[in-house]
RNA sequence: GGGCCUGUAGCUCAGUUUGGUUAGAGCGCACGCCUGAUAAGCGUGAGGUCGGUAGUUCAACUCUACCCAGGCCCA
C-alpha cells in the first residue's frame, strides 16, 4: 500500500474525450427509442402553452449553414421554454411548391416533359420535394433539433392543399382578388411568361435612338423665356417597338431640367445629360433659354411623335442620370417601372402585344408585324415625321430565354391580384404591426416601410407545381367565375385528394351541377391553370398549421427566421393574417441575421467560401456547431470560420472537464445518504451554491430575451473563473486527502452535485448532447427523468434555500478574500519565477491589510492557507524589504519558504510532521486520518520512512 | 441608386440607453508552475484609443454629419 491509495482522488467513466460524432448519434438513438418528443408532449399536457411556429425551408437541397443556425436557435428557444414549464410544441415544416423544383424536375426531365400531363409533372415533382424533405429531415434531427418530425407540416399535404385554397377563398369572399394586367418577361417563341430565374442575360444588339416629343401645351408656362418657341422633349430607347405603347414620359421630380436651344428649335433634356445627348445626336447645343425642377414638368402635355395622342409628363423617382436624356419614355405594358408608374397614375396598361410577339389586330402602323420587325417601321415613322435625332445600334446585356435562347420581352399579361386599398388591408397590417413585439425593434420599421409602399399583391404565376387560382372561365363571355361557393367545393375535394385533383378531374367534376355563368348564362366553363405564388402558400401556414388545437394556438407566440423574411414569410403571413383573422398570427418576431465567412463576406459557390455544417457535424460535432450559435449574437450577421471552430471546440473542452472533475469527485457521493443541510454546509461551499444561484438567475433571464451569447459567455467565464480556478482548486485538499465521510468533504461533495444538476438543466438546452450525458452519469446516484429534457429548470433560489439572510450576508466577505487572493498569487509568481518555489505549497505568505482587510483577515485566519494554497498564512505586516513583497490596495504580502516537513500525504509543510511515530511522513492532520481509516503503519511496509 | 442594419484587443462578446476616473471579460498568445482533473489543472504577463474624417462639448467609444468596409431587401 501507498500513501496515494489513501486519498480520494476523482474516478468516473464520463471520458474526457467526447468524440462527438460518436456520442452524438448514440443519444439520438435513445432518443428516438424514448420517444421523446412525445414524452415531453404528454408531461407538459396541460401546462401553458408556448408556441413558436416554425418558418417551412424550401425543400431543394441539403441543409445550409444558415439553415442550421435557423434551426438551432428555434431549438433553443422550444427547449429552455419547455424546461422552464411551458407546452411548447414544435412542428417543424416545409415549403414543397414552387419554380426552383419545377426547374430542377424540368431539367431531369428534359424532352420527356413536352409529352406529359400537368398531373404528371406535378408528381415527379412531389417526388422531387418529398426526397429532400426526408433528407433535410435526417439533417435536422442530427443537429439535436428535438421536434415532432414525424408529423411535420408540409405545404404539399392534401390537407395544407386545402387550407391553401380555402385562404384564397376567403380572400375571394371578402373581395381582395381581382384580375388585373402586368408585364412581366415573355418569350414569344415559347410562348410563356418567365421567371425572373428562367431569363439568362447575353449580349444582344439592339437599335439605341433619340426621340422628340413636341410640347402639346403653351412652352410659356414653363418658363416665359420660351414663349413662341417649337419646344420637344427628347428620350431615349433601346426598343422602339414599345414607342406605339408609349403612354408617358417621366421626369425626376428632383433634377433639374435645361430647354437647349437647338437650330430654330428648343429641346428639354436633364441638364446634367445635355453634354451626351447633344454628342449622342450630332447636334450644337446652342444657349439654355431656361432651366427647371423636374417636378414642375409634372403633367406636362407632348405629343405622340407618331400616333394621334398626348404623352404626358409624370414624376418618376426612377429616373436617373446614368443614360439617355433625364425624360423616360413610358409605356406601362412593356417594362416593370413603367408598370408602377402607370398603376401610381391610373394609366391603361396598354399592351397591343399578343402572346406570339406580334401586334395585335388594330394596332395603327405595326398591327400584324413581330416586335423586333416592327423596330425598323417605327424607325421610319419617326424619321418621316422628323421626330428622329438619331439612331445607332448599341450592344448590351440583355435578357434571353434560357430555354431557347431567344430575347425577352416584357409584355403586360392578365394576372390574379390581392389589392392592398381593399377593406383597408394596408393601414390595418401596419396598424397589426404596432401590436407585435419586434425584436429587435429597427424590425418594426423594416417591415411597416415594405407594408406601406409595396404595390397590390400579384399572386399568379403561369406555372405547374402549386395550388391552382380556383377560377373558371366562361366558354361563351370569356368571364372569370371566381365564387366562394364554388371554391368551398373545391377545397373539400382537396382535403381528399389534393390539388392534383384540378388537374386530374374534369370541369364537371370540379363545377356543382347546373353552374352558370352569372353574366351570359353560359354554362360550358373551362379552368384557370395560373397557380399561387409561392409566399401566399407560406404565408397560408396559419391556417393549416395553427388554431385547429390548444396546444398550437393562432396567433403564435414568436416566428423566429432570417432578416431576409421581413419581405418573405413574415410579410406574407401578415397579410394573410390581417385579411382573413383580423390580426397578425405572431405576438413576437425574432429575427436573426446572415452567415458570413471569416472575412465578413456573404458565401457563395462562386466565392468559394462556403462552409458546409455537414462538414463540421462529421468532424467537431453538432454540439459544436449549436455552442457557435450560442456563442455569436445572431441578432446581427456571424461569422464562421474553420479557426473559430477550432476554438469553440477548444471551450468545449473545458465544459466538459469541468462536469468531468465534478463527477469524478462524487463517485463515492450518494446525495440521499451523504448530503448536508444548507445552513451546516462549509462556508466556502455556501459561497459556491449563491454565486451558482445568482449565475442561473441571470441565465434564465436570458432565455427569455433570447440571449443566448450572454448565456454562453458568462457561464463560460463561470466555468473557468470561479469554479475551476478558485472554487475546485481550493477544493481539491479536501476532497482529496480528508477521509471519505468527513464533514468538510461531504460539505463539499453536496455542492458539488447540486451546482453540476443545476447547471446540467440550465445548459442542456444548448449543450443537449453533452448535458445529456452528465445527466446519465448522474442517474446513477439518483432516481431521475430518463431524459434531461424531461426534466425542469432549478428555481435559482433553490440554491441558497435554508441560508438565513445574515448567512448570506456573510458571504459577502469571500468577494474581499478573492481580492486577496490574487494580491497574493502576484507574490507567489513572483517568487515562482526567481525559482525561490515551485509549488505554491512550499510557500509561507506573511500578510498584512489596512481597513477594510483586517477584521476579514482575522476572521478567516485559519481557513487562508487553504485559500491561497499555501503552507502557512501569518498575519503580520511583511516588511518592504522581503525578496518577494506586493503591495495593492492597502494590502501587503511577502513570501518565505514553508516551516517544518512536506507531509508525504497532502504535500503542505508544517511542524507536526514526523511527530507522530505511527507515521512519521505525514502531518498530524493525515495520520489522524490514516487512524481514522483504520489504516495501520505495517500496511505500508518499510517504504515509508521519515522526511 | 433607395430602405434597414453592422463595424470595440488575433477571436467571441461586455460597456454606448441618461456623454465624465487609467475601455472590461474569457479564449488565444508569451513566459512559468504542477504532475493526485494529466491529450488535464494552476499562475503571471503582453495585446485595443473603440472603422475613418470633421464637428458639437469643459469633456465622446458613447451625440451629429460625411466617408470607408460589410450584410439583408429592393431597384
Amino acid at each position: 500500500m501507498k500513501l496515494k491509495d489513501t486519498i480520494n482522488l476523482p474516478r468516473t467513466g464520463f471520458p474526457m474525450k467526447a468524440s462527438l460524432p460518436n456520442l452524438e448519434p448514440r443519444i439520438l438513438q435513445r432518443w428516438d427509442e424514448l420517444q421523446l418528443y412525445r414524452k415531453i408532449r404528454d408531461l407538459r399536457a396541460g401546462s401553458p402553452v408556448f408556441l413558436l411556429h416554425d418558418g417551412p425551408p424550401y425543400a431543394n437541397g441539403n441543409i445550409h449553414i444558415g439553415h442550421a443556425e435557423n434551426k438551432i436557435l428555434k431549438d433553443f428557444i422550444v427547449k429552455s421554454r419547455t424546461m422552464a414549464g411551458f407546452n411548447a410544441p414544435y412542428i417543424p415544416g416545409w415549403d414543397c411548391h414552387g419554380l426552383p423544383i419545377e426547374i430542377k424536375v424540368d431539367q431531369v426531365l428534359g424532352r420527356k416533359k413536352a409529352g406529359m400531363t400537368r398531373v404528371q409533372v406535378r408528381r415527379e415533382c412531389r417526388e422531387y420535394a418529398g426526397k429532400f424533405v426526408e433528407l433535410q429531415k435526417r439533417e435536422f434531427i442530427r443537429l439535436g433539433i428535438l421536434g415532432d418530425w414525424n408529423a411535420p407540416y408540409l405545404t404539399m399535404s392534401h390537407r395544407y392543399e386545402a387550407a391553401i385554397a380555402r385562404t384564397f377563398g376567403q380572400f375571394v369572399r371578402e373581395g381582395y382578388v381581382y384580375k388585373g394586367l402586368k408585364p412581366v418577361h415573355w418569350c414569344c417563341s415559347c410562348r410563356t411568361a418567365l421567371a425572373e430565374a428562367e431569363v439568362e442575360y447575353e449580349d444582344h444588339t439592339s437599335p439605341s435612338i433619340y426621340v422628340k416629343f413636341p410640347l402639346q401645351s403653351d412652352p410659356s408656362l414653363l418658363d416665359p423665356a420660351l414663349r413662341g418657341r417649337r419646344v420637344s422633349v427628347v428620350i431615349w430607347t433601346t426598343t422602339p417597338w414599345t414607342l406605339p405603347a408609349n403612354l408617358a414620359i417621366a421626369f425626376n421630380p428632383g433634377l433639374e431640367y435645361s430647354a437647349v436651344e437647338v437650330g430654330d428649335e428648343v429641346y428639354l433634356i436633364a441638364s446634367e445629360l445635355v453634354a451626351a445627348t447633344a454628342e449622342g445626336c450630332g447636334f450644337k447645343p446652342g444657349r439654355t433659354l431656361a432651366t427647371m425642377e423636374g417636378r414642375k414638368l409634372d403633367g406636362l402635355e407632348t405629343r405622340h411623335p407618331f400616333l394621334d395622342r398626348l404623352s404626358p409628363g409624370l414624376p418618376g423617382e426612377h429616373v436617373t442620370l446614368e443614360q439617355g436624356t433625364g425624360c423616360v419614355h413610358t409605356a406601362p405594358g412593356h417594362g416593370h417601372e413603367d408598370y408602377a408608374l402607370g398603376k401610381a397614375h391610373d394609366l391603361d396598361i396598354y399592351c397591343p402585344v399578343d402572346g406570339g410577339g406580334r401586334f395585335v389586330a388594330g394596332t395603327p402602323h405595326v398591327e400584324g408585324m413581330r416586335v423586333f420587325d416592327a423596330n425598323r417601321t417605327v424607325l421610319q415613322l419617326l424619321g418621316d415625321r422628323g421626330a428622329l435625332l438619331a439612331a445607332e445600334t448599341i450592344s448590351h446585356s440583355y435578357p434571353h430565354c434560357w430555354r431557347c435562347h431567344k430575347p425577352v420581352i416584357f409584355r403586360a399579361t392578365p394576372q390574379w391580384f390581392i389589392s392592398m386599398e381593399h377593406r383597408d388591408l394596408r393601414g390595418k397590417s401596419l396598424e397589426a404591426i404596432q401590436g407585435v413585439r419586434w425584436l429587435p425593434e429597427w424590425g418594426r420599421e423594416r417591415i411597416s416601410g415594405m407594408i406601406a409602399n409595396r404595390p397590390d399583391w400579384c399572386v399568379s404565376r403561369q406555372r405547374v407545381w402549386g395550388v391552382p387560382i380556383t377560377a373558371f372561365y366562361c366558354e361563351t363571355c370569356q368571364e372569370p367565375l371566381l365564387e366562394p361557393e364554388i371554391i368551398d367545393r373545391v377545397v373539400a375535394i382537396f382535403e381528399e385528394e389534393g390539388a392534383d385533383a384540378w388537374f386530374s378531374r374534369p370541369v364537371d367534376a370540379l363545377l356543382p351541377p347546373g353552374t352558370r355563368c352569372p353574366g351570359c348564362g353560359g354554362d360550358r366553363f373551362r379552368k384557370e391553370y395560373d397557380i399561387l405564388d409561392v409566399w401566399f402558400d407560406s404565408g397560408a401556414s396559419q391556417a393549416s398549421v395553427l388554431g385547429h388545437r390548444p396546444d398550437v394556438p393562432w396567433p403564435a407566440d414568436i416566428y423566429l427566421e432570417g432578416s431576409d423574411q421581413y419581405r418573405g414569410w413574415f410579410h406574407s403571413s401578415l397579410l394573410v393574417g390581417v385579411a382573413t383573422r383580423q390580426g397578425a398570427p405572431y405576438r413576437q418576431v425574432l429575427t436573426h441575421g446572415w452567415t458570413l465567412d471569416a472575412q465578413g463576406h456573404a458565401m457563395s459557390k462562386s466565392r468559394g467560401n462556403v462552409i458546409e455544417p455537414q462538414e463540421i457535424v462529421g468532424k467537431d460535432g453538432a454540439e459544436i456547431l449549436r455552442l457557435w450559435v450560442a456563442a455569436s449574437d445572431f441578432r446581427e450577421d456571424i461569422r464562421i470560420s474553420p479557426d473559430l471552430i477550432r476554438r469553440l471546440s477548444d471551450g468545449y473542452r473545458k465544459f466538459r472537464n469541468t462536469a468531468r472533475f465534478m463527477l469524478g469527485n462524487l463517485s463515492d457521493f450518494s446525495p440521499g445518504e451523504h448530503s448536508v443541510a444548507t445552513p451546516d454546509l462549509e462556508e466556502l461551499d455556501q459561497w459556491a451554491l449563491m454565486r451558482t444561484s445568482q449565475l442561473l438567475e441571470e441565465v434564465y433571464g436570458w432565455y427569455e430575451t433570447y440571449e443566448f451569447h450572454r448565456i454562453y459567455h458568462r457561464v463560460y467565464d463561470f466555468l473557468t473563473v470561479e469554479l475551476s480556478s478558485f472554487y475546485f482548486d481550493v477544493l481539491k485538499d479536501r476532497l482529496y486527502t480528508a477521509a471519505p465521510d468527513a464533514h468538510p468533504r461531504r460539505s463539499s461533495q453536496t455542492v458539488l452535485y447540486r451546482v453540476l444538476e443545476a447547471l446540467t438543466r440550465a445548459l442542456a438546452p444548448i449543450y443537449s448532447f453533452t448535458c445529456e450525458e452528465i445527466w446519465e452519469h448522474l442517474s446513477t446516484m439518483a432516481e431521475r427523468p430518463a431524459s434531461v429534457h424531461l426534466a425542469r429548470f432549478l428555481p435559482a433560489g433553490s440554491l441558497v434555500e435554508g441560508l438565513s439572510s445574515q448567512s448570506l450576508r456573510q458571504l459577502d466577505n469571500w468577494q474581499v478574500l478573492i481580492r486577496v487572493r490574487s494580491t497574493v498569487l502576484k507574490v507567489l509568481e513572483e517568487a515562482r519565477q526567481a525559482k525561490f518555489i515551485g509549488n505554491s505549497l512550499e510557500a509561507k505568505v506573511t500578510l498584512s491589510g489596512e481597513d477594510g482587510y483586517a477584521p476579514v483577515l482575522k476572521r478567516y485566519e485559519a481557513m487562508l492557507p487553504a485559500l491561497f494554497i499555501v503552507s502557512q498564512v501569518e498575519l503580520d505586516a511583511p516588511s518592504a524589504e522581503a525578496p518577494f513583497f506586493e503591495e495593492a490596495e492597502g494590502l501587503r504580502a511577502s513570501v518565505s519558504r514553508a516551516e517544518g516537513g512536506k507531509c508525504e500525504r497532502c504535500w503542505i509543510y508544517s511542524s507536526g510532521v514526523g511527530s507522530d511515530p505511527d507515521f512519521p511522513a505525514v502531518c498530524l492532520k493525515c495520520s489522524s486520518t490514516l487512524k481514522e481509516l483504520g489504516v495501520t503503519p505495517d500496511q505500508f511496509g518499510p517504504g515509508m520512512a521519515a522526511p
